[in-house]
DNA sequence: TTTAGCTTTGCTATAGTATAATATATCTAT
DNA sequence: ATAGATATATTATACTATAGCAAAGCTAAA
């Protein structure tokens, strides 16, 4: 079932069947809260799946329009606002950009590591860096409600392949 | 010598103090490396340290050009990035907005927590963050080059205040 | 002290990202 | 079938950022 990738898309990486997956868990998860996955919404949140690396909104209407469509920004702006709301996709913020979600409904605190060559992500959601960032916000006087954290660097793919 | 506020500024924290403590140290720092710390970048670092809240790069053009200056972006761009680049500001990323640097010189990875009311950021240097980043890094495959912390909460005197 | 080369600043235009506001359409539940 | 709520369409505009080139200023060597 959960055929999403967790780390950076390996060689053979099926990512046919990655979008699959990560659409039927949309679905799923969408029926479970009876929020409504338009076919618009599924578009866009296909979209943003068609890669590991995060996509713009500008790029996503690029890709919406690709058949002569004439969607405006706001449509997408608000098809990503609802995948966001619902922890499908996630926002990039160093990027401006967005990518889907590996662990749908758990949306937690996740990190992000980001390829400079590749531009792929993966997606972590590690205790330690979690209660360290904690730790440091006790000492600062400080309670956290939104970490953002974004690593951009290489991938071992990217760095094996130089 | 040394009065820039290292966490929250207190309730009295003194900032006419702090800003001067900022110039000054700019301007030593940029002496010994023989960069130019020209009038117009000089005056930018006093805007963007005009507050402890990250401040955008039109805010900080329109605090220019108030009396009657006619700069333009590129201008305020341009001394931005030069002040980047000497580690004399931070870009806080998830805001397209830059703050100070509590530590010019010492321009190592930093974390940044972001009051959502007062708007204040605290600067922190976290070995733990660092450490528990960078393993969570080897795990997933990774080589860290530019982390980005930064993270949205709630200062102590605002949530006493609230 | 003049000139050549480099750095900085000025200026215009344009690219890229995001949202306000209002109108229309669609869906859902009675 | 209809009222109320939700979603989409459309236009306009605000905000963020950079490309490209011209002019001015600085620095160092002759």
């Amino acid at each position: 079932m959960t055929s999403i990738i967790k780390n950076f898309p390996g060689r053979h990486h099926d990512h046919a069947a990655c979008i699959e997956s990560a659409l039927e868990q949309a679905v799923t998860l969408c029926r479970e809260r009876g929020a409504r996955l338009t076919p618009l919404r599924r578009r866009v949140l296909e979209i943003v799946w068609e890669s590991h690396a995060p996509l713009g909104a500008y790029d996503a209407l690029q890709r919406m329009n690709a058949g002569g469509e004439r969607n405006a920004p706001p449509t997408v702006y608000r098809a990503l606002e609802f995948l966001l709301e619902h922890g499908l996709i996630h926002r990039i913020e160093s990027r401006n950009a967005f990518v889907g979600c590996t662990t749908p409904g758990n949306s937690h605190k996740a990190q992000f590591f980001i390829c400079r060559d590749c531009g792929n992500v993966a997606e972590t959601h590690s205790e330690e860096i979690g209660e360290a960032i904690k730790a440091s916000a006790t000492r600062t006087g400080f309670l956290v409600e939104k970490p953002v954290v974004e690593i951009s660097g290489r991938c071992l793919k990217c760095h094996d392949d130089e």
